[in-house]
DNA sequence: GCTATATTCAACCAAATGGTTGACCAAAGC
DNA sequence: GCTTTGGTCAACCATTTGGTTGAATATAGC
């Protein structure tokens, strides 16, 4: 309800989103919140990279880490996503703004419904 | 309902919308058709940077253009955003949408106020 | 205290991005 | 047939991006 402290640009978020790597980690931490090094075993590049790709992804507000000892804990942030979420409704509602599409939305939304396709 | 004929990734549509330019554009073109250089006229680029944005626009399947005489026209493709609208969503349903975003959405858009903000 | 584990940092690299300019092509206007 | 108008193309440039490697830091385990 309340902003966030510093609330990231929909720049960052549609960068951040551009890339399947990050796609791909930002799916994989909707079932869970994962360690670094085990968001890196799926994808056969160095985790240096993966590492750059979660500072992204930070940045960008998509997600959090948190260390615990020696293990730094990344967990999705749906909230960042809404921006431009929002954004993009704007576009869908297009065909002359129907509300109606805005209702179903509305509905699926207050349903709670999850279905993920990849 | 049925595919397109060549769907473009979420690739190409996320790092379309990543810069700030090419959203204003398509903003623009929330309002109405434009041709090529009416569209250049708010930016203090050049027009080849312009029709340059407008190929990435495309290439994405976010616009159409279509040549009618010398005049090329560039249309809002709403439809692209659909499947990246879709992919956001499974990650916004998570925590159920604010409606109080949504609304002041509307209202923005229903004022049909179209700050354009460099 | 040593060693292994978890993660980042720094330097580097190739390729992509976002912009410029000037030449070019195609369609109107007179 | 010139000239203007609408738009792209080509070559170039600086910056960013996405990756690499090797060294560095911090915590855990023994």
């Amino acid at each position: 309800m309340s902003h966030n402290t510093t609330a990231p640009s929909l720049d960052l978020i549609f960068a951040a989103l551009a890339d399947p790597t990050r796609r791909a980690i930002l799916e994989m931490l909707l079932e869970d919140d994962m360690a670094v090094t085990d968001v890196a075993e799926p994808f056969e590049m160095s985790l240096a990279a993966i590492s750059k790709h979660l500072t992204i992804l930070m940045r960008a507000g998509l997600i959090a880490q948190e260390k615990r000892g020696r293990v730094k804990w990344c967990k999705l942030q749906p909230d960042a996503m809404r921006a431009s979420s929002i954004w993009m409704q704007g576009f869908g509602q297009f065909e002359a703004l129907d509300l109606e599409g805005l209702e179903r939305f509305l509905e699926h939304e207050l349903s709670g419904s999850a279905e993920l396709d990849p």
